[in-house]
DNA sequence: AGCGTTTGAGCAATCGATTGCATATTAAAT
DNA sequence: ATTTAATATGCAATCGATTGCTCAAACGCT
């Protein structure tokens, strides 16, 4: 069990230097001689010198950690995200700390409150489904630190962020589905106070109106968007014969229930029904037919949200103005919808 | 921007007591009286006081973090199990790093050591593919940091770690597509210095030789084992008019990969090749036809790698046994194979 | 009453790096 | 030659919590 040795004061006494000067020289601080930091480097590498970044995050106040919070990081979108941060964070010698919360209220406060303790230099964060109070998220702009929110926003929230024109995806999905041919869609979607839910749905009436179709509430359908709430919804749909032609679902999960019932139910897909996901998970594109979907930009997404914190980092204090950034989608035409 | 005050300091100013009797009250220390204990959490929470849990970590040399390397969190398997230590160690006051790898041994042996200049308390960590040398890893030994592996590990790390019964579930696939009339079955499979893919060709050798079946060299490919993987490595073979009529893939991806192909090729399966994969990723069950695999019990997985990480952790130094435990998997049969 | 124990708490050093405020040396300017 | 201004480095406090050691008071026992 070596002890891990090899201070900033072992490489002074080596030099005959004080720590203050090791620790500027290693800082490359404009007040060290070129020399003496030449020195410095080498006798540190010499040793093995590692600094001990608790230390310094104690004295300093900075950690140059980023939290992240995510519902999951087992989702493509989530996954590429956190890529497009990371890699931008890691250039910027930042480390970055994911946690999940699962999409439940308790663990999103816990983390953020075990991320605030850990003393992370700012958090991003996208928010989980149950989420209906932000107190936790006050508490860590009252502090002072800066907060990203990327995606899943709140709109009582006045904070930075980066989200994805989802009026316009659903519009688009919707409007490419009239244009081939379906008159009575049927709309999957989630709990209204979540941005993204909203504004898919309000994509996908304008997209109606605009193309003389009225809305009609029973086609609408709440849940919680996963893979057995789509079956379970078009199951539903199906015995109350319901007519429709087509499936707006705000999410790949339920799309994929729903094509997996229609297809036990001998509908074809796109023959009888088609099909419009939300999201381009990899299965999309696995199954049969595949499923036509909106792509979410997710590494656009974490670059420019890695972005954006950095410049919030920076400017620290100076300027209170929220950011907001919106990025456009795109719509991945597969066979389900052709 | 208010301040993060409250220190142990001012709690010990309100009582007219120091800080050391305060510190030792938090952290419930016998030698201070019940009485003060109370005192003292009563104006902890009066004045909302936060530890620092830098400045603890820096004297005391724990940092109650644990830090947890994968190849990457978007996979079913991974996050499960990440989910599974995650429980635990906040049972326990601990706080996960995830840190992902992406495969590339460069970024692996960076993080590597981040997290020990992050001062975690131990490291659990699965191996990226092309991790040959395990210098990295030496040093987490030597500098006495706690670490467990799971699931890729590597026979000349003597460490203690959590792995599947690779050779079992393969053995158990192959079994099953031969008692279902399979005699030429191909193998997909990849790098064998990595242990999983050595133990599941073992396997899958073995099944063949139990059943009177020789193996042919021609009909196991060696790939990375991705999407891609599976179609080329199943596009050539039909190529080649290698004659065959089962597929035993040591991944999902590549299994998906081979089954699209197939397909494409008006190849019926389970009717003409019957096909079994290895991972039991979501996406087995949303293919048609829902594809034959292995499950790793990754939940499993995570709650005895968690609890081996703890034991280690608490007898520090003592004992230097490195503990190996193997978990059984389960075959998942479905439609691609019967 | 006298002395050894226990119990409860304080003192001060410490973890390793950072940083405001000197100070010493040298170069430039008058 | 003397002052002014850089330039390069040292000193010592500090970040907040922990911990080995010391000490005083209270208790127990002969």
């Amino acid at each position: 069990m070596k002890s891990n040795k090899a201070t900033i004061h072992d490489i002074a006494a080596k030099l005959n230097i004080t720590a203050s000067t090791v620790s500027r020289a290693l800082n490359d601080n404009p007040r060290i001689s070129d020399e003496t930091k030449k020195k410095v480097l080498k006798v540190a590498k010499q040793i093995n010198y590692q600094p001990n970044h608790i230390a310094s995050a104690l004295r300093s106040g900075k950690s140059r950690l980023i939290g992240v919070i995510v519902p999951t990081a087992n989702r493509n979108f989530f996954s590429s995200v956190i890529r497009g941060i990371e890699d931008h964070a890691n250039i910027l010698n930042y480390k970055i700390i994911i946690s999940q919360s699962y999409d439940e209220y308790a663990k999103e406060v816990l983390n953020t409150e075990a991320l605030i303790n850990a003393r992370v230099d700012g958090i991003i964060a996208s928010l989980g489904k149950m989420t209906e109070n932000f107190d936790h998220f006050h508490k860590v702009l009252d502090k002072g630190i800066p907060l990203v929110l990327f995606d899943r926003t709140a709109d009582v929230l006045d904070v930075s962020h980066v989200i994805l024109d989802d009026h316009l995806g659903a519009y688009q999905a919707v409007d490419h589905l009239i244009k081939n041919g379906c008159r009575r869609i049927v709309h999957f979607t989630s709990a209204q106070r979540i941005n993204i839910y909203r504004e898919r749905k309000r994509g996908y009436e304008d997209a109606l109106k605009a193309n003389g179709l009225e809305v009609d509430p029973a086609l609408i359908l709440y849940s919680n968007m996963q893979l057995e709430d789509g079956r379970r919804l078009t199951e539903e749909t199906l015995q109350n014969k319901v007519h429709f032609d087509g499936i707006f679902s705000s999410s790949d999960y339920a799309a994929m229930g729903a094509l997996q019932v229609l297809k036990e139910n001998g509908i074809a897909v796109p023959g009888q029904v088609k099909l419009v996901g939300f999201g381009n998970e990899p299965f999309t594109s696995f199954s049969d037919p595949t499923i036509t979907t909106v792509d979410q930009r997710s590494i656009s997404m974490g670059k420019i949200t890695a972005e954006m914190f950095f410049e919030i980092l920076n400017n620290k204090g100076a300027e209170l103005i929220s950011k907001k950034t919106i990025i456009k989608p795109e719509l991945i035409i597969r066979d389900s919808s052709k």
